[in-house]
DNA sequence: ATTTCACATAGACAACCCTCTATATTTAAA
DNA sequence: TTTAAATATAGAGGGTTGTCTATGTGAAAT
């Protein structure tokens, strides 16, 4: 498991607004000013956030005119939710492979 | 879609040594002492890493003689990737309903 | 050609985060 | 009772984050 790439991703979008956003844009593409006037802050500031996200392969962006037409990348929303499953599963994946859990002497051991 | 406490759950999960507890943690409960062999860092950093965890409500302390039992919080197994897979689902929780998305000039309309 | 619109960039600032060393607390062992 | 072990707390330092105002850029409209 790659935890410095899935920690950049969740960085990117554990932002209240960014998760905003990520809610909006699941319903489809939009564009910039469509996007910013769900909220209270600045141009800036939404073209900030915007950038963390495409930066972090969040979303992807494409210009058409004067817009910006941001959307959902297709590879986040697919291995994201794969990647968070991942890491709550204790499967042959997992980092300890179950050697360090429930050793300490208040827990009953196999039989070796 | 309450954003910010996902976004609370998602801070406190967006750091690679946290992930790599989590990781650590869904094999089962562990101790602090055990957990801290696995990194390079100070005991008083996993005691701050760990109490982010569990202030977000993510890992569940028990105290055992002189040790700390930690485990996943079972709220957090359950609930987090179902948060996170109606984040990405474009259905009836989504916060636009798609009336705001796909309306550029240059998008084909619905007949109304 | 000039203006307007949509968006990006630069720089500043306060708040927060990660890590450390030093020290305190609590429990068990000697 | 003293000592040792496991963990928590306090405080500091350097880095990062979210927001702002001011300004730049590029495309369309007039």
């Amino acid at each position: 498991m790659d935890y410095t790439n899935l920690s950049k991703q969740l960085k990117a979008i554990s932002d209240p607004n960014r998760l905003k956003i990520i809610d909006l844009l699941s319903c489809g593409t939009m564009c910039a000013c469509d996007i910013l006037e769900h909220f209270e802050f600045t141009q800036p500031t939404l073209s900030h956030h915007m950038r963390i996200l495409q930066d972090a392969k969040v979303v992807d962006a494409e210009k058409v005119g004067k817009w910006q037409h941001y959307t959902l990348s297709q590879s986040f929303e697919e291995s994201f939710p794969l990647n968070i499953a991942n890491l709550l599963a204790n499967d042959e994946n997992c980092i300890c492979h179950c050697k360090n859990a429930n050793k300490k002497e208040d827990l009953i051991y196999e039989k070796s």
